[in-house]
DNA sequence: CATGAATGAGACTTCATTCAT
DNA sequence: TATGAATGAAGTCTCATTCAT
């Protein structure tokens, strides 16, 4: 196209207002995923979105916001999208749950989106208002959305009477914890813990779920210690 | 400066070398512990172990080095412990799950040491040496512990046959997790998340011993979904 | 993108290309007064002047260009009206001094046009071109009016013989510095400095006509320090 | 003194902890005075005082606390001294206003510090925390200490009864004004304003001071307007 | 002519690390 | 050995200016 052959004629500014955001939102989710959020820096964000610095706070305000905007594109339309899901399901309250941690596996686990928890858990410290956004955004919601459906089991007589709000981070753990191997240990090559995830989920599942079924006698067990 | 060369001839500050490690060692994991690693800065953990920035880089060459020196100090020796107890046990395969858990949640999750799984998990991947260390060190050691717990208690008829490696990760995820919340969002006053570690370890326990009980029959569930 | 090349045949936005100018150019001198030169952003200037920055640019090839058009624009014609009441004056020369300065108060120093010197001076530095232009078709041609009225009242016996210049000086002096006031601390609420304007300008005129007089005996003063 | 002719082997890292902040508050009274607080980079200043950017830095937290403390330097103090001989002062007021002119003008209309008026003038609108403390810093003390002397030749009969705060405005202005001429158009060589400031803040004063006298009768004028 | 998306130099500030004393 | 003054690379964000459309 280039009448002489000047050094990389690249068509620098070429206009893409509408498709800018979405190109930025997942450079960026890849590359906080990768790196961390401190340690990724804004303007590796923009180059791998093809733009230069600028371009970037022309959309995102700040790097805090950029981040934001990330946890709101991958999270949180997926917490609606449980809620709505769990409010139109007809069948067993064991099954709703499965299904919903299938969805979730599948939209969240297995995606890069999998690594935004394990991002939040590392810089709270430092940047205590992510925190806050991302508890408001996606803990409290999630947590939420588990309670009503462990609720609904005992309401339906499939539950045995149970704290919900413990029964809920019970049977989340485990998966937001796959997901932090996933995207910390496991992201390293790191010999000797290969559990398959899929198979973890599956057996946590089974046996939380068998343990909440009301015809299960209790274990006959010491009785547990008061409070340490 | 000194008019006569006498030898060692002032005695204030006498500090025996031998022990400056060790202060510095466990000022860097408090704060490493309280702040994080990149917020931490070098000079804190000088001034907290009495010396000054220039004396800590006489014997940690950077702060990188620093912190390993912190994981490798203070993560050996959990292990053994746990199994020694375990090797000992009289008792049912469930009460020894409790017992074992109940003691590391003492000596672990209690103490700042519970705080270093998440600085390693935080820095992975900017330490990819450093976690392979602690998985050959930590992780595989008590993944083994727990995996044999298990099977002991299917070898004794006290659970159903399950796929231990599994099960071991169900078991020790949860507390794992608390230690992770407890020194991230549990760290930083984020609202929404107030359960409390001690109730939930125990609930999640009691859900999945029964769920590992021989006499619970299987729950009428649909099949579950297709693998990923 | 137009399927037919109808010569202008979009009539909106059909603005006169002839105003432009001077749409900007207001724009930009009360921009520029309010918020100073430095902290007004181009495209503030524009879109106070219902044109994109581009547009901006097209008429004024940097800011610093802008900035020297509005001080053009707006301080010349000034002074030629003073000269003009000055010369037709019949009355006292204290009444006509009086009297030029009220009206100059209500015609600069009550306008965004009493911001103009600020801005000038608080830019000399940069911009030593346009302290020139502004030498010398506004503060020479002022000095040299007021000059002129103080040397009639001395020809008329009605001022003591006074050094011509200083006296134009000290008369004009606390009206400018009553607009750079006006314009600096004056405008942001520093807290402290609350003189009415207009009551020390009186005050001022006051003293310094009553010194003038003929009549006014010496004080009887120690004799002035040696000059620095 | 170097065995091998190395390239600019210079001494860096030269301990003066002592005598540090002193260099660099020259340096920055000088480089604000000449470009501006804004315009000034905080790199100038310490490359100024033969330092590097981090070291300035090590002796105040921010440009705007060096700001504050060039201003402590030069003028805060001066002010205390003001203070401290109108309190000893025997003479007559008329006297006393001369002396604490005269005395003003050497340590500061004299040297570079007389810049800083021009300085924070200029950047109000930008800094209007640093206004603020000039203002409660320099300004009203200032205005308290003139207003105070006012008052005490009024109490002794030496001025007539006049509105003090505005005749301690009046006395003050054209040194001020002076100041922010030399720094301004006077840096610029600008040709057309020669009045030689000396003069006429001579001339100023004489003035003024004639008009406060108790024996000068009011010039016969028009009554002045009322405000406008 | 007009637009506004895109650019990128540049400013302040932090802090791990060095090294003269 | 120990100190702490000094360094300077690095990171976020702003905004005057450009240029494809």
């Amino acid at each position: 196209m280039n009448p002489a052959p000047t050094l990389s004629s690249s068509p620098h500014r070429q206009r893409r207002k509408e498709t800018r955001p979405q190109e930025l939102l997942d450079a960026a989710l890849l590359l906080f995923v990768e790196k961390g959020f401190a340690a990724t820096r804004s303007e590796e964000v923009a180059h791998a979105a093809g733009v230069s610095k600028g371009t970037l706070y022309l959309y995102y305000p700040s790097k805090e916001e950029l981040f934001k905007a990330v946890v709101r594109q991958n999270m949180s339309a997926l917490i609606a999208e449980g809620i709505e899901m769990a409010g139109a399901y007809a069948g067993s309250s064991s099954a709703l749950l499965e299904e919903l941690m299938d969805v979730w596996w599948q939209k969240v686990g297995n995606t890069p989106a999998a690594g935004i928890h394990k991002i939040v858990l590392s810089e709270v410290r430092n940047f205590p208002e992510l925190a806050q956004f991302y508890a408001d955004e996606v803990i409290v919601p999630a947590e939420r959305l588990f309670s009503a459906v462990v609720q609904r089991g005992i309401d339906r007589g499939e539950f045995r009477p149970l704290p919900v709000q413990e029964v809920a981070h019970a049977l989340m753990a485990p998966m937001i914890f796959m997901c932090l191997q996933k995207h910390s240990f496991g992201a390293c090559r790191v010999r000797g813990d290969g559990v398959d995830p899929d198979a973890l989920i599956h057996t946590h599942l089974d046996l939380v779920l068998r343990g909440m079924e009301v015809r299960s006698p209790a274990p006959a067990r010491r009785s547990r210690a008061r409070k340490s």
